[in-house]
DNA sequence: AGCACGCCGACT
DNA sequence: GTCGGCGTGCTC
């Protein structure tokens, strides 16, 4: 009799399911999670269908499904979403479901933990750390031994010193209780009029359910994030799980803490830095939906949510939603996505929403709610431009008369300042002053940057460095080495030649080790024990700083001189949020552009707050280039390890283009950085009409083109964000 | 993505 | 004579 058979989606790189029989007892249904063989080894794969008519070629080779996982079956909703991520972008559904698989290898039993109970009299010789012990001990209940042993801060041989004594006893510690549930009457938040209308909108949403995007619109400091947790509050009481999306970096304990002072508990968290337990941890408890609220990283998008009723993409604006390695997806539209296929709320929020998302709402197509005022009626930062033409730091100095000035006054105010250089390093360049010899990458096309607390030159694309050299390679001059341009380490050198007595402190994220340290270095700066800030965007986001009243952007023209669409918008959101980050408490903010070109239609909407100039001008652009969100892009970026390789397949993959009057195909051109890794880059763009199915045109392009072979790669990006 | 298979250079 | 480099191709 032929047995049943099951078509299986495994996590490899592989379009395909492959079918594997059933054995006879297995109760399997679409979504089981199972162990498969796959080749020589067992890979954890889903059931993603029946298959009543197996091909008969496979026959032979069918194998058996093994052992199904003690884990509840991924639901419709989750499996559609990874066929639809995986055909939107052209990646393998196999690489998709293995995000959402990922974090869940370490599922396991858990281990026994080992707890300790005072159940006797006080041993005959007493010990100071015996007392101590005791002491932690003497309400009688069960202590985890490890946690316990700290506490009393004694080793665990004295615990089992008391154990032979018969003072105590070891028991295993009962199962780990499931995350305790937010409460969310915890707290009543205190909350403006506006905030009530807005928090009350959002409530609103969350209630009747379905498919509905809203945009939380409003500025740094009206607290959003407040406004939104009545949403969050809503699902909760109906029994419901939340989604909570962040850049990663913005995952801070601040956030954390709010949390917790609204709803009792902190969240459960998911970001790439869990260790493999906890992350297995969450994993279940997001599936058997006993975690209530998630809060993550973009990964956070592929959890298998047992019961989820509503997605929040804080900070939606931000480019950290795009992932750029495998599977090239903006997680902030694909929580819309999933939003529409789970048939629940989306809620993005923003100060400065992208341009995709402004175009929404003003077309009505997302519902949106204004912030229009700080909360506690603080006035938003004031925004002076500093024309370098005119008031230029001192030669191969870097901050301005004035705004070193304005620091001096907030230093001796014993307030904060912030400066702001989006360059890590100490310098961009490095050239011999005798023979113009420039330091540049040997497999990049790229400077190599100076990291002087590193002693290192190094390459920011592929993380080449060297020992900073005494001695010019190309014509051995001694001595003539300069460091050209500015990085925040130099501008920290600055700042402590300006200001001896004030403390200064670099945040950078080559120097960020861990989340953890971040976050203390920040709490740090929080409590009021750094002066001067000297950060990368890494301080643009969510965290507040209490004494911080004057924000110094140091090189406002930064982002705008490549030639990249998105380049105006991008500088826009980044220096509005940075700036966002002065008088947060006090409500005398204040923010310095330091810039070539005051008269840049950014510089003009920020210095005049006008945000509504700056997305009208940028709008109008767009619409008049047929650019996102007008209509549509991809890129294919093609690289080889040789240069004519490169291009020759470039030009044979344009001129296989399907032709289609709606759509333009651009290039190839030379990538804007042409080499990386010793590998030459070609970049060929596509523009589309609006509503046309470009996933579905350049899977028929590359099916027709020529194939990939050798060490030639293809990249297919849709909906790119960065044109680099 | 793994992992094996396979065909050419420096070693016990 | 073998060990091992990583290019090519397959995994139900």
């Amino acid at each position: 009799m032929a047995r049943r058979v099951v078509d299986v989606l495994v996590p490899v790189a592989l379009n395909q399911t492959y079918s594997y029989r059933v054995p006879d007892d297995a109760d399997l249904k679409p979504g089981d999670v199972v162990c498969v063989p796959l080749g020589p080894r067992e890979v954890t794969a889903v059931v993603w269908a029946e298959n009543e008519t197996p091909d008969p070629r496979l026959h032979n080779r069918l194998k058996d499904i093994g052992e199904k996982l003690d884990v509840p079956p991924l639901k419709p909703e989750l499996r559609s979403f990874v066929d639809w991520v995986a055909n939107y972008t052209l990646s393998a559904r196999g690489m998709v479901l293995r995000m959402t698989l990922r974090m869940g290898e370490h599922l396991g039993p858990e281990r026994v933990r080992m707890g300790v109970r005072l159940v006797g009299d006080p041993p005959p010789r007493m010990t100071p750390a015996r007392g101590r012990l005791i002491e932690a001990l003497s309400d009688k209940l069960l202590h985890g031994k490890s946690e316990v042993a700290k506490e009393a801060g004694v080793s665990a041989g004295v615990i089992d010193g008391l154990v032979d004594e018969g003072t105590l006893a070891i028991e295993p510690m009962p199962r780990e209780i499931a995350a305790p549930s937010p409460d969310p009457s915890f707290s009543a938040p205190d909350f403006s009029d506006e905030q009530r209308v807005a928090g009350e909108a959002l409530k609103t949403l969350a209630a009747n359910g379905g498919f509905h995007v809203a945009l939380l619109d409003g500025v740094t400091g009206s607290g959003k994030t407040e406004v939104y947790f009545e949403a969050v509050a809503e699902i909760v009481r109906r029994g419901q799980q939340v989604m909570i999306l962040m850049p990663e970096i913005a995952l801070t304990g601040q956030f954390l803490d709010r949390f917790a002072a609204r709803f009792g508990v902190r969240p459960v968290e998911w970001h790439s830095e869990l260790t493999p337990r906890t992350r297995a941890r969450n994993w279940a408890s997001v599936a058997a939906g006993t975690a209530r609220v998630v809060v993550g990283a973009r990964s956070a998008l592929f959890l298998p949510y047992a019961n989820l009723g509503l997605i929040i993409v804080d900070e939606e604006h931000d480019q950290a939603y795009k992932q750029s390695d495998g599977a090239h997806y903006h997680a902030r539209d694909m929580a819309v996505v999933r939003g529409s296929i789970a048939k629940i709320p989306v809620v993005l929020c923003s100060a400065t929403p992208s341009v995709e998302t402004e175009v929404n709402a003003r077309t009505g197509r997302y519902q949106r709610v204004v912030l229009p005022s700080r909360f506690g009626g603080q006035h938003m930062p004031q925004i002076l431009p500093i024309d370098l033409r005119r008031e230029s730091p001192p030669r191969d100095k870097f901050i301005s008369p004035r705004l070193a000035e304005e620091i001096r006054t907030a230093v001796d105010r014993k307030e904060q300042a912030l400066l702001f250089l989006n360059r890590r390093g100490y310098a961009p360049l490095t050239l011999c002053r005798a023979c113009g010899h420039r330091f540049s990458c040997t497999i990049c096309d790229a400077w190599l940057v100076d990291h002087r607390f590193r002693q290192k030159l190094a390459c920011h694309h592929c993380g080449f460095s060297m020992p900073r050299p005494h001695v010019c390679p190309h014509c051995a001059a001694a001595e003539s080495l300069a460091a050209i341009g500015p990085g925040v380490e130099r501008l920290q050198e600055e700042a402590a030649a300006l200001f001896p007595d004030a403390r200064t402190m670099v945040l950078s994220s080559d120097l960020v080790t861990s989340i953890e340290t971040m976050r203390s270095e920040l709490n740090e700066i929080a409590e009021g024990r750094v002066d001067i800030i000297i950060g990368t965007q890494l301080v643009a986001k969510g965290h507040n700083f209490p004494r911080l009243n004057l924000v110094g952007v140091v090189d406002a023209d930064l982002g705008l001189g490549n030639g990249d669409p998105r380049a105006a918008e991008r500088t826009f959101q980044l220096l509005n949020q940075v700036i966002g980050r002065a008088g947060r408490d006090k409500g005398y903010g204040i923010g310095y552009l330091q810039t070539h070109q005051p008269e840049h239609p950014v510089m003009q909407a920020l210095v005049a707050a006008n945000r509504e100039a700056f997305y009208a001008t940028e709008i109008e652009a767009r619409e008049r280039a047929m650019y996102p969100p007008f209509g549509r892009l991809a890129s294919l970026i093609i690289s080889a390890g040789d240069r004519p390789t490169a291009e020759g397949f470039a030009r044979k993959l344009a001129s296989a283009a399907p032709f289609d009057e709606r759509v333009q195909v651009l290039g190839p051109a030379e990538a804007p950085l042409a080499v990386i890794k010793g590998r030459y880059r070609f970049r060929i763009l596509v523009k589309s009409a609006r509503n046309f199915d470009l996933s579905n045109y350049l899977r028929d392009w590359v099916a027709v083109g020529p194939k990939t072979k050798g060490n030639l790669k293809l990249e297919i990006d849709v909906d790119p964000q960065s044109f680099l």
